[in-house]
DNA sequence: CATGAATGAGCCTTCATTCAT
DNA sequence: TATGAATGAAGGCTCATTCAT
């Protein structure tokens, strides 16, 4: 468990809270982050009032679910390093398992002052940081053995995790996982190459993904 | 040439006409399809009214920016189909150079509406079409030249082209330049790849796509 | 009882509504049907969100407006009916006191969109329907009772009630009021004539009237 | 001849500002007072711009109408009264033709500024005032010659006129016609009637009418 | 002088947030 | 505490009027 809000609550108003949490999940990722806040207080079931009570702002929600994904995707990287026979082969795990983070990823592309809330969360930035600090440590491990280039840094590693992350144009969800899938592999091919083509400037690292 | 409006407009009328577009697609990337039309008129140093004169609602103003992006990439994919020496290095080229695209890419993603909007439009169904033919033939090409993989289809590539006109993570715009290259190199890798790891499914083709 | 909204309202809403719809009518009946909607709102204490929310649009509002008139009509024509010695002071008393009818005449002459609304709303229509129905049968017996002049259909007494309903040119109230009912006396003499002078035409009926 | 622009136009502009009121008159009837200008320069096939300089703005071409349109009537009002052999006769070729006068009379009904507009503007009023005045006289004679009943006042018949102008709720114009014509002779009988019904009050003088 | 482009004020409508019930 | 009503600011769009071509 790595994220959540600390204070006990009682049995119903737990209940909204999650009710509003999945509305949000939802209704973000298919109306995007702008839906107006009476839509997802009633697809949760409860009037705004009680939406505002929980959460006093967009903001806050957008950052709650933020978390809760982002906290979801920390715990998957930790299990993975644990679980994985090989680095390679955790690297493998998160990028294919990444899923629950599209939903904040596509969040912040889709607003800017969704991202901006992302961002200036310290909570948010703490869960960032302990995901990309296993990602470094996976990335090195994986070039120790041998499996994966020596020329790519972390934050190459990262910002192809990002792309994958976007959603694919696909004329079903089916087909959006099996495209989805085949261009990971496509890439986990490239991350393998070796010797692969010359890649241009250095390593990137993590500080140079900014934020 | 590929997309544009035919009626001859009085010079100043044209001017104004520019700036709009002008003021449009650098506002839509950096604040997102939704931002009030005031602040694109103002961009463009017109009041509303001749905004809204020269486009009668956002919609399509979405519409001609998308028209202008996809027809400067179809007229890059023919020029480098003709120009380049081998199948393969067109395709470089053209996963290189969509750069236009990636402005109406970004829309798309960025609301359903204008996702809307964008697919209605018969022209720019039609640019759309172009530009996937001239994929097709490319993929065909390139996998007879013997240096693309066999077991991708112009739908897989498709895809990754999408995926890579997406807004990369970065602390700066020459970063984001340089991650990007850099990932288009790891694909490019990735699809060159002979024996890569074997793809699940079936090659991807364009109708695939949907839409 | 006739028109109304089944709907419970909390007490304050339901004050809400009424005062609005209150404004509404004299607004209406004062400046037109194009008035600002911020007018109205401030006539009935309410804010511009109150009154949207409880009336979608112009139209509707324009709609609800309307109903209660054509409602409160046909209520006077039944009582009228029920309650009057003959058919001839039923039809007059009806001719005398449809005041309500004057704000949706009024409405309705004053915008083509105003009528459009009214005309398709299917509530209005049964009301209208009502009203035309006790019309005809008033007249008919009226003229059983032998003082309506026979060659008179019940369309003619309509047309003339409609007539009777718009405003008359005047510097007060108090004489357009006295204006309004010489007129009313002259054409009941009118109606009375018998033998009168050859009406053009044949006798119109209610299908006349169209709509 | 009574009311027209006094000074000479060129013979194309003149050809313009006749276009333009036939627009306008066409315009105001269809679509009511508040039809954008634009409307009314494409039908009268001229730029804005070509009716704003003969017309400084709405209030000038609403007040040109009626001109006309009074200046008609006050015209007719005269031949009646000097070619018909009774006073009564004329009354009623005067009830019957003021169909010119229509037009003036819905734009007056329709929206309080153009009825503002004309009744400010002197012109109008002095053709108002000769039309009032030769129904005075029509009234006296009439009733000097026995038939109009005696207790109407020219009030009561010019209001009875008014009534007579406003469009008829018709499933076609030519029903509406009909209904008119059969409304117009339903009063007249009621006007001959002698002795009639007590008219309630006193004869309503031209004065009462007001403006 | 005619034209039609440009302007901007004004009204419609939506929705985030607050608050009475 | 939950609810949903009320508020008002903000953005879309239209059109009267002005002005450059």
């Amino acid at each position: 468990m790595t994220a959540e809000a600390g204070t006990r609550l009682r049995a119903d108003a737990r209940r909204n809270r999650d009710q509003i949490m999945a509305a949000a999940k939802e209704v973000f990722a298919e109306l995007g982050p702008d839906v107006p806040m009476e839509e997802i207080a009633r697809r949760a079931g409860v009037g705004v009032g009680t939406l505002y009570r929980r959460f006093p702002d967009r903001e806050a929600l957008i950052r709650a679910v933020a978390q809760e994904n982002f906290g979801a995707v920390l715990d998957d990287a930790r299990a993975a390093t644990a679980e994985e026979p090989t680095a390679w082969d955790a690297l493998v795990r998160l990028m294919r398992r990444s899923r629950d983070l599209r939903l904040s990823v596509r969040l912040a592309v889709l607003s800017p002052s969704a991202w901006a809330a992302m961002r200036d969360d310290p909570q948010i930035r703490q869960l960032r940081d302990g995901i990309m600090a296993a990602l470094d440590d996976l990335v090195r491990a994986a070039q120790a053995e041998g499996v994966l280039r020596d020329d790519v840094g972390p934050g190459d590693v990262a910002a192809l995790v990002s792309l994958l992350l976007r959603r694919v144009p696909a004329d079903s969800d089916a087909t959006a996982e099996l495209i989805a899938e085949r261009a990971l592999v496509v890439i986990l091919d490239g991350l393998r190459a070796d010797p692969g083509s010359p890649l241009p400037g250095r390593p990137v690292t993590i500080r140079d993904l900014g934020d």
